[in-house]
RNA sequence: UCCCCAGUAGCUCAGUUGGUUAGAGCAUUCGACUGUUAAUCGAAGGGUCGUAGGUUCAAGUCCUACCUGGGGAGCCA
């Protein structure tokens, strides 16, 4: 083996073209042709295909050829060469091979279409193909963005607990054990922490793993999904809604700009994705139940908006579409009372377009002590378990609003995908609790 | 929790009104080929038809229960 050359990764060949290298990888394809042989090596960043002459490597080179199998661990020396016919751009005229770690002929991913299930089962390998590196690069791009664009505008990022008591909504709580003080629950959302960091800092966001226990099988649905939450004080309902427009326009021309090959991998119809532009499309609720009627919809005033119904209400849409202030009824306790209609509150959901439903859901916070407590008490919520949240509108209240929006949801929208379950790498369902 | 659908070779599937020895493609193994692109061509091996029970002369096929998974509803991001 050759120690002196470098190794430079795939992504990198065109920098050192004629000279010779090591390629460090797995093997995706073997292919012979008798006298010559090609095998395309993969690492992470591209792929290239190794060629091998067998009237000019050595003979134990070509009996080692012989040896490979897909996703083998390899070492090849040999000088890079552009080539258009070949996979990844790249030739390497191979002159040595080492076989690093072998892999028996039962590989159980294959070029071709596998169930669900399957592939499922076989996640850890799964993520080594092309189109999964091309989400999760994606996927990486937008997380990225996330922080620039929070960064960028003076937001301070919070991390807040995983392990709570009690708090926030009641159902779909994933529990266990905390030594002395009972149970304790994984979070459902970082929203009352947020909030009394943005009373401390101003403008505040939280990233990070959020639990929902529902038996929820849906192909928008994770029981472990990643959630960023902006809290800010002094935004009012519309600046709420203005911070949400501009951040997902901001992803999605991030992921435009940064990631046309893996759009191109997906097949993604990215005109699609050109028409998301501010300002986005503001519908108030009871003017989306008269649509809906319109349309057929039996939805009634004071119901909370059905799948089906917001796939009807989005559908005359090329771009996201907030939907405001819905009946209290329908909503959390802590969103606040809308002053112009007291029935309702001043809270947004934004539905993607192309029926991938609801990224977003956000609010203006109810930030009187007495109405919040009242809430509380209508909802039937434990007042005690809520001390500390309500303290926040005890000592210095202020106007503040927020909002969720769910990681996997957007990788899914933006990428195209069929299923929430590939935006995510070892995605935790109901039903999926390994890899 | 409710509704619908599926389970046959390692993988993806076909299998007729129930009828002899359950098939195909891919993958694997062996052979041929000096530019392959999911290479091609030839040959071979590979099965407790999800599990248990039932109907029948006869069950992959019909019935019941269960198991496993998928899609959807509700709830949400």
């Amino acid at each position: 083996m050759d120690q002196s050359s470098p190794a430079p990764r795939i992504s990198e060949l065109h920098d050192h073209a004629g000279q010779p290298v090591v390629v460090r990888g797995w093997v995706t394809h073997v292919r012979s042709s008798g006298k010559v042989a090609f095998a395309v090596i993969r690492d992470g960043t591209g792929v290239c295909q190794a060629v091998f002459v067998k009237s000019v490597v050595p003979p134990e080179v070509w009996e080692r050829f012989g040896q490979l199998t897909t996703e083998a661990s390899v070492l090849v020396t040999g000088i890079p060469k552009p080539e258009p016919r070949a996979p990844g751009g790249f030739d390497l005229q191979v002159s040595d091979l080492v076989i690093h770690g072998e892999s028996p002929t039962d590989y159980p991913i294959q070029p071709k279409e596998h169930g669900v299930d399957h592939l499922l089962d076989n996640r850890h390998l799964w993520l080594r193909s092309p189109r999964q590196r091309a989400i999760f690069v994606i996927r990486n791009e937008i997380e990225q963005a996330v922080h620039d664009f929070y960064y960028q505008r003076g937001f301070l990022r919070v991390d807040t607990p995983l392990l709570t008591a009690a708090i926030g909504e009641r159902a779909g709580l994933f529990e266990t054990e905390y030594f002395e003080e009972g149970k304790a629950y994984l979070a459902q959302t970082g929203q009352l922490y947020g909030e009394a960091a943005a009373a401390a800092f101003g403008k505040i966001y939280t990233f990070g793993p959020t639990f929902r226990a529902e038996k929820s099988k849906t192909r928008r649905h994770l029981t472990e999904f990643w959630m960023i939450e902006p809290e800010v004080a002094w935004n009012d309902s519309a600046d709420n809604m203005r911070l949400q427009e501009d951040f997902v326009a901001y992803l999605v021309q991030r992921v435009l700009e940064k990631c046309r090959p893996q759009l191109a991998e997906l097949e993604r119809d990215v005109a699609k994705l050109e028409k998301v532009t501010v300002p986005f499309v503001r519908i108030d609720y009871t003017d989306a139940v008269a649509t809906l009627q319109s349309k057929g919809s039996d939805v009634k005033w004071g119901d909370d908006l059905g799948a089906e119904d917001e796939a009807l209400l989005v559908e005359d849409y090329e771009k996201p579409v907030f939907v405001m202030n819905y009946p209290k009824e329908a909503k959390a306790f802590y969103m606040k009372e809308n002053p112009a209609d007291p029935r309702t509150v001043l809270c947004d959901d934004l539905l993607a377009p192309e029926g991938y439903g609801e990224i977003i859901g956000g609010s203006q916070r109810e930030d009187d002590y007495e109405k919040m407590i009242a809430r509380i008490k209508e909802e039937g919520l434990p007042l005690d378990a809520y001390g500390w949240y309500i303290e926040l509108r005890k000592y210095g209240t202020f106007v503040h609003s927020g909002f969720g929006l769910g990681l996997e949801r957007t990788v899914a929208w933006i990428c195209g995908l069929p299923h929430i379950r590939e935006a995510i790498a070892f995605p935790r369902m109901m039903h999926r609790l390994r890899p």
